[in-house]
DNA sequence: GTGCTTGTTGGCCA
DNA sequence: GTGGCCAACAAGCA
């Protein structure tokens, strides 16, 4: 489910709701490989009596931070979900992770193990956040950086480019269809034959989307998890690239479906050609 | 039953 | 060593 702005949804959603209460209890079902290198055991430790202070949404992650300095960080995977739930909340399922407040309960939901939480004491920031690549909307990102990632990863097709986190962070799979149908790129073009100005448009359209997007999903509007149509207009591709006979919403011709980069990959051939590569 | 799925990782191979 | 590809992880849904 979550990329970019989805995140920074969730990440509200519980700052919301919990920041500044401190945490009573904590309720840890999950398997090992949810907790990563961390355990419930150190998790429950770490911030049972600890109060919620600050968090911060980066790519496709999440940091909560504690008053006695603890992080707690969140990977949503595939299917992560966190919510708020009312006090006395019984654990379903595939909810691996309960941290119970005075007055709420928030809770990490995630059925296909995905996803993760990983925990480090002591306010220096740890390597699982600081290793995150810089942001797409900060001067970090320029077109120069582009054209270089772009040049390294030169035979590969520019969708697989684009879902690289290294360079281009809390880029999922809706998002980089969206951005290429933007910038008219054939998903299946090589990264390292884009023509100047498809790597300008490229740079402008990645920005473009992530921007709206955050705007759209995480901004104050009545967005919906499972429903993310509800925040983002028809004129975007994103409405449309699931359906059987979904058609390009700017040139009306039924949209292409394919595996590209090992993901399923949708573009308009009206407005997204495969150049052959010149010498 | 089949064949998908908004993500990441490690192993293999050129 | 680097880059590219692919299977695996696990569960739900149509």
């Amino acid at each position: 489910m979550p990329e970019l702005a989805e995140v920074e949804y969730y990440r509200k959603r519980w700052h919301q709701a919990a920041a500044g209460q401190p945490v009573e209890r904590v309720r840890a079902h999950a398997a090992k490989k949810t907790f990563r290198e961390a355990s419930a055991a150190r998790i429950r430790h770490g911030i049972t009596g600890a109060q919620l202070v600050e968090s911060e949404a980066a790519a496709k992650q999440m940091a909560f931070r504690f008053d006695n300095g603890a992080w707690l960080g969140v990977h949503l995977g595939m299917t992560g979900e966190l919510s708020a739930q009312p006090t006395g909340y019984r654990p379903q399922k595939h909810d691996h992770l309960v941290i119970e407040f005075p007055k709420i309960s928030l809770v990490f939901t995630d059925p296909r193990m995905f996803g993760g939480v990983r925990f480090h004491a002591g306010p220096e920031a740890p390597d699982w956040w600081t290793r995150i690549a810089p942001d797409l909307l900060s001067n970090a990102f320029s077109q120069k950086a582009l054209d270089d990632f772009l040049q390294r990863r030169a035979k590969a097709p520019i969708k697989a480019v684009l879902l690289m986190q290294e360079r281009f962070p809390g880029i999922g799979n809706w998002m980089a269809d969206e951005i290429l149908w933007r910038a008219e790129i054939h998903p299946a073009q090589p990264a390292g034959t884009l023509l100047v100005n498809e790597s300008k448009r490229l740079r402008r359209e990645i920005r473009a989307v992530c921007r709206n997007a955050l705007n759209r999903i995480a901004g104050e509007g009545d967005f919906i998890p499972h429903d993310l149509n509800v925040g983002i207009p028809n004129t975007w591709l994103f409405n449309h690239r699931w359906q059987d006979g979904g058609t390009c919403p700017r040139s009306g011709v039924p949209l292409e479906r394919a595996d590209i980069g090992g993901r399923t990959t949708c573009w308009s051939p009206a407005r997204q050609v495969l150049r052959p590569n010149r010498p």
